[in-house]
DNA sequence: TGATTGCAATAACGCATGTTACATCGCACA
DNA sequence: TGTGCGATGTAACATGCGTTATTGCAATCA
């Protein structure tokens, strides 16, 4: 039940008040379903209504052609959200789906009239979420425009890891990985087939071990440069030096 | 100078009232600045400060890797508004470029806090826009993992007519087209070799006309099924029942 | 304990797309 | 009227990745 994936994420952006946390914790612990591992939270064609937040479980976006070529086009780590303001569409583009099982807060309606009005943090680091997720997507565009399958591999090894340290969520250069070679196919836009090659030759540079459902990174650096890896694009403002409030008023509007 | 094509787009989604208009207008007249073809309007690693909206020419934004492979991940077109709030983000991750001669106005900060606080259908209509575009975003990533040079130019050209016909600047079944076999190189992932080939396959088909810098489209249909183009997502909701100030009030919070 | 199932690994072969090189066209400008 | 240059077109060849098929392994369950 992990919101504290979600805090820390925001709170490297954004300092939020106790009144703030409370508020989060509350939304947080209201409607909250589960879900059991590879099964679908949200289909394509479904009129959207609440706003998803990953309390903990891995789940992804994906995107389907009629002959069941099938494109993951984002990974949702504990302390996601997904889509806010899906509320102004009419219709979704495309499905979410779990991999692991999952357990998710629906964020409703009224509950982003009230932050919106009374808490401009949080609505701050929402709109930060928000664009950091567009940043992404550009930066899979990027991935699957020009990086050969091994760049691309060890990209999207890289940008998971970082996600997953920020959520708080990795143990020395460790972490679970329930991702299955079908998953990163989907994902990296390779064959199965190429993806396995690609993993050995990963593992035969040393660049990762990846066995049972867990990751190690011996040297994320490595493993960066043979990615092309930069993280400029997650907008990681590790600096400290935070926006305050009456910034963050301003620019939110 | 056509702030036309913002407000047509825009207006398939909300109506907007005569003050929302004379809003826009002002917005749009106010700092205004031209750029040649080919030059950049914004670099990797600039410090955001203005939003963008292109009131005529084409540019787009584009990712690079040091060695020199460029990835275009948006096409802008006259309307477009290029990341409103990207106030929040200390850097930009990627740069915008013309491609035609380009005029846009810049939307400082201001512009937005004093919309939000008085025109709530003009910030229902940008964040449809913003919403919009992710969903663009994501469409590519679709595009360029798992569909086929001849589809993925095909879906490309779509997107764009039907962009372009929103914003009213289709005749008949022609539009001006002035991207480059390189620009489309950079865009769909191919080589221009290889989008070469394919433009000719496409020409062969019938599906389009491609000469000087006219494209024509003589069976939209037969090009869409050719691109496996579904165009929700482009959540274009022509069926004229619009959204009314309450509903999307709400909605945007 | 054996059957079933899902995932990972490996091999052989094919093809879509990339690469390099050069020719042609048309427009801008001297 | 030529000259240069960017864009398009074409050809020959190379290769990265896809496809199909088969095997092994480990977990789960009858």
């Amino acid at each position: 039940m992990s919101l504290a994936s979600l805090v820390r994420k925001l709170e490297q952006f954004v300092r939020l008040s106790p009144m703030d946390h409370v508020i989060l914790n509350r939304a947080a612990s209201e409607r909250v379903r589960h879900f059991g591992p590879r099964v679908d939270i949200v289909r394509e064609g479904d009129k959207p209504k609440d706003v998803h937040l990953i309390l903990s479980g891995w789940a992804c976006r994906y995107k389907q052609l009629e002959d069941g070529r099938r494109q993951v086009v984002s990974f949702f780590l504990p302390g996601d959200i997904c889509d806010i303001n899906v509320f102004i569409l009419r219709e979704m583009d495309h499905s979410i789906g779990t991999i692991t099982p999952v357990s998710i807060a629906d964020l409703p309606h009224e509950f982003f009239d009230h932050v919106a009005a009374r808490h401009p943090r949080i609505v701050a680091a929402f709109w930060w979420e928000t664009l950091v997720d567009a940043a992404i997507q550009r930066e899979w565009t990027m991935n699957l425009g020009q990086r050969t399958a091994l760049e691309r591999t060890a990209h999207l090894l890289c940008e998971i890891w970082l996600r997953l340290r920020v959520a708080g969520l990795t143990r020395g250069d460790s972490c679970d990985f329930p991702l299955t070679q079908a998953d990163l196919a989907d994902a990296a836009g390779l064959s199965k087939v190429h993806v396995n090659r690609t993993l050995q030759e990963l593992r035969a540079n040393g660049l990762i071990v990846l066995k049972g459902r867990t990751l190690s990174v011996p040297d994320l650096d490595r493993l960066m440069r043979a990615g092309l890896f930069n993280p400029n694009y997650l907008h990681m403002e590790h600096e400290g030096q935070q926006l305050d409030a009456a910034t963050t008023d301003a620019a939110v509007g």
